[in-house]
DNA sequence: AATGAATGAGCATTCATTCAT
DNA sequence: GATGAATGAATGCTCATTCAT
């Protein structure tokens, strides 16, 4: 009956490191500095978070997972498939823009040479739904045949793009919004 | 007049970063593994960059102005604005496809918090000339009438996008360039 | 209404540590290792050493009366001195050859500077009667006039020695248990 | 044509590892600690040996060989056999004797874990010539039929036990050093 | 200029020990 | 008493940078 471990505090690990990650960049954050923002102890993290690259690896997953489920919350199933995506669209960014930290830190780790192949996966698997919509779409001859994993990854760097502009000028964050989507679109879709 | 030797040592030094940060990255590459890379001391290194941060910088800008000047290359400046992005388009990513390291490199940069806004600015100038390009593209409806740093990060993200499945797929890069392109152009165009 | 201390426990931890010890060495083992091994939690450790260097200090201890009981255990008292000499021989070699770790984890703590002056006082107080034995061979001209201490310390070390050529040569161990004895006691006896 | 590497930072980071591994054992002695003792920096001990264990085995090798070196030092080649073995155990005792930090860490470093075979072997190596000297002996039905190694373990038991009493008695140190030696020699020849 | 030894701040991680449960 | 999470000092080692040669 030892004090069990508790969620909070690997949540308060998490949440600080994406402050302080998004803030000074992976290479330039201590875990020290990560346990200092969570309010524990330096060896505590080590408890939740066997090695600072674990620790970056649940990051990245949980961000991931974090944007999927935004995502998918309120899809409109049964709209047609222009809205569907425009659903996902603006899900992506609007979370995005309203959490610059974590998409900071998403854009960093994604090319971060350590996160593993697990990790890549893990973080796309969430997105599987999507994929199932793209290749009905396609079937319906709505969007042009291309490959899944493209199609997929061309939302992602658009949306990502986007998002860039919605924060760095946030009078315009709906102009962009709505233009990035027209651009994915029209670049996706047959006319 | 023969290259001083100087300019040789430059030389190998940012080449064999440029190889050492792709296949490391760049928190995981010590400026010793770079020297040693290029085949010169420790200390010469740094008469010829003040400091790591000052040589990730400049590798930085010279990868941009190399591209630059790899898109400019024969670019058939009569021609119509479609082939002009074309041409454009398919030097961005058959450098990078041919480039694999310093593509890498680039993309792994574009996110370091080492690199300086004034770093970043510079990369985006020599783009100047496209950017007239678009401009006058929009100017005669050709194109859609977006933000020209938007119009121009949109194609950026696509055409890198584009490469990472040309570098994957070597047998199907064509096809990839292809099809990248089309949804660049289709996005962006009046139809 | 606190449970009492088990020996069952203690016995546990002290059996553990000596197999640890004996594998990893005193420096490599954690106090964690030793409690994962035990079976025990790593603070129930504590409740029974208050320390790591106390823990220590009893196995050296513990250790040294178990191998002084076992010599002394059917001590032939009256027969003649070299006899009772062999049978101390015997007990001692035999004793280190089928307890390697137990042999090994002395060997080691007795060059540790965390064991005290009084685990070394206690350590050797059991050999009294074996002092006592050799005092009176010296006074009966059988053995020839050495210090007490130095002739315990040279029969020690012989023995030591003898085991440890005894565990990593078993086929050969009766022959060295008895060449070690004669090395002894001809050193040792008037002729 | 930088600053070569010098033998004197080398030499003096050894003998300060000796007297601090001496003073403090092998498990409490940080690295910082020699560094400090041996007035150089912390990194630089690492740029002579790149771990602290290879700075351990170094030593160790070091020390034997030094011993080695005392033992061979003068040998009466032509003498008879009990008179060379003398020579060599009064080089041994009395270089223990007069070095107890060298010898301390000896006795220390032979039963610590971070030793390697390697280390050992080469340490017994310089000692091939007590070998030869006691392989001859035997022919010669000078000595008792013992294996080779058993020999030279039995002397080096005694010997280091024989110098923990010279150095803890000083004044009696002569006594135990002839003592010792008679009970080695009694040990080991034939009658 | 070139070299690479020297420096020491900095870091990830470990671990003996404490303490809340 | 038993548990194991929490703690934070301590450590081996790295590495950007300096500087003697």
């Amino acid at each position: 009956m030892a004090r069990p471990r508790s969620d909070d505090k690997r949540n308060a690990i998490l949440t600080a490191a994406i402050d302080v990650l998004a803030e000074r960049g992976l290479a330039a954050t201590p875990t020290s500095a990560i346990s200092r923002a969570a309010g524990v102890a330096e060896g505590t993290l080590f408890t939740y978070f066997s090695t600072k690259d674990e620790l970056v690896n649940v990051i990245y997953r949980e961000l991931k997972q974090e944007l999927a489920d935004v995502l998918m919350l309120g899809l409109p199933r049964t709209a047609d498939c222009r809205r569907k995506f425009q659903h996902i669209w603006n899900g992506y960014v609007n979370w995005g823009a309203a959490n610059p930290a974590k998409m900071q830190v998403m854009t960093q780790l994604r090319v971060a040479t350590q996160i593993t192949e697990e990790s890549h996966a893990a973080g796309y698997a969430p997105f599987a739904e999507v994929e199932q919509m793209a290749r009905e779409s396609i079937r319906d001859k709505v969007l042009r045949d291309y490959p899944m994993p493209f199609i997929a990854a061309m939302m992602q760097s658009l949306a990502e793009t986007t998002m860039a502009f919605m924060v760095q000028e946030p009078d315009a964050a709906a102009h962009y919004r709505k233009s990035g989507f027209d651009v994915f679109w029209n670049g996706i879709a047959r006319r």
